[in-house]
DNA sequence: CTGTTCATGTAAGAAGTTACATGATTTG
DNA sequence: CAAATCATGTAACTTCTTACATGAACAG
C-alpha cells in the first residue's frame, strides 16, 4: 500500500501542532479526533518509529534517565507530507458503523423498537455532553497550541449527534408501527 | 472472540427475513445496512460456511448444474440467538471514521477550509440523494418481503446526512476564520 | 505506602478489504 | 457474440483492538 495512511497523518497532523510524545498524542486524540477517527497505543508507537525511519519526524528529545520519554517533532519533510495529504482530492472515506442501527433494522416487535430508540437518544446524550465538555475546556486552552480546526469539527459533531438524538426522539413518541 | 460477531448477526437477520445466497445478502446490504453497517463477499461466504458449521442457518437449495448457487435458510437456533442479540443491552458500538473532517481538524488556512466544506457537502449531498433513491425503491417492495426496521432506519440515515450537509454549508459561509 | 497517572512498547488476534480466479446466464 | 450480471470462493493484506509486561513519579 501507500507509505502513509490516513492515521499517519493524524499523527503528523499532531506533531505538526507541536511536538508530541506517544502518550501526549493519544490523550489529545482521546478528547478530539476520536469522534471521529479514533487511535489506539499499538497503532501510535509502531507509526512513530516508522515516521521517523521514513524521516517524516525526528526525536526531538529522549529521556536517558528516570521516567521514559520520547518527544518526536515534524521534519520539513513531514510538513510537506501533510500539506499535500490535507489538499489532495480523493476518495474522502466517510464510515458509519452502529450496532444500535443495525438492531434496529431488523426488529420487529414495537416494544423492542421502543427500547432501541431509548438507548440511542442515551447514547447521544452521552456524547453531546462530553462534546460539550470538550467545548468548555477548549475555550481554556491558549490561542495558539489549539489545533486549527477543532472548533469547526466540535461544532460539525454537536449537530450530528443533535440530529441522532433527534430522530430517536421521534422514533420513541411514534405511534406503534403501521403501513 | 464470542461465537457471532455483529456481522454475523446482520447475516443472521437477511436470512431470517427471508432465504438468502450470499449473493442476495451483499446486493441487499449494498442498498441498506451498507450505509452504517457495510460487508463484502470476503465476510458472508465464509461465515455463511460457518453458521451452517454451527447450527445457526442451513441450506436450502444448492444447485447442482449450471449456475452455482447457495441459498441458506436460518434455523430455530440461528431465530433464537437473533432475538437474544436484538433485546441485549450491551456496549452498543457506534464509529465514525471521517477522512475530511480528520484534514478539516488540521487544517489551518481559509482557502483549504472553504475547499473541504465543499467536498463534505458534495459527499453528503450524495448520499442524500442515494438515499432519497432507495427510499423511492422500497415503496415498490411487497409490504412482506420488506425488513421491518428499513423506514426508521432509513429515516435516521437522512436526519444524519442532512445535519451535516447542513453544517457544512455555514461552514463554506462562514467569514474568514476569527477568535 | 498505595493508588493514580505518566510512559513505552509488543504480541496475538479480530475484522475487514481487495484482488484474483473461475465460470454460467442473460441481454442487447 | 460481447458485455453485463449472476454466482462462489480464497489468499494476501491492512487495519485496528486488546491484553500483557514493565516501571517511574506523584498525590493523598
Amino acid at each position: 500500500m501507500s507509505e502513509l495512511s490516513n492515521t499517519s497523518y493524524l499523527i503528523l497532523g499532531m506533531l505538526d501542532a507541536h511536538p508530541h510524545s506517544g502518550y501526549d498524542i493519544k490523550s489529545i486524540a482521546d478528547h478530539s479526533t476520536r469522534f471521529f477517527w479514533a487511535i489506539s497505543y499499538g497503532q501510535i508507537y509502531p507509526e512513530l518509529t516508522r515516521l521517523e525511519s521514513l524521516g517524516y519526524a525526528e526525536v526531538e528529545s529522549e529521556s536517558t534517565a528516570g521516567r521514559a520519554r520520547r518527544v518526536f517533532r515534524i521534519t520539513p519533510k513531514g510538513r510537506a507530507a501533510l500539506k499535500r495529504w490535507l489538499e489532495a482530492e480523493g476518495e474522502d472515506a466517510f464510515e458509519v458503523r452502529d450496532e444500535l442501527l443495525l438492531k434496529l433494522f431488523f426488529v420487529s416487535d414495537a416494544k423492542t423498537r421502543r427500547l432501541i430508540a431509548k438507548r440511542i437518544k442515551a447514547r447521544h446524550q452521552a456524547v453531546l455532553a462530553t462534546l460539550r465538555g470538550v467545548e468548555k475546556h477548549l475555550k481554556e486552552v491558549p490561542h495558539a497550541r489549539r489545533v486549527k480546526g477543532s472548533k469547526d469539527v466540535l461544532r460539525g459533531g454537536l449537530r450530528l449527534h443533535q440530529a441522532i438524538y433527534d430522530w430517536a426522539q421521534d422514533l420513541e413518541n411514534e405511534p406503534t408501527h403501521t403501513s
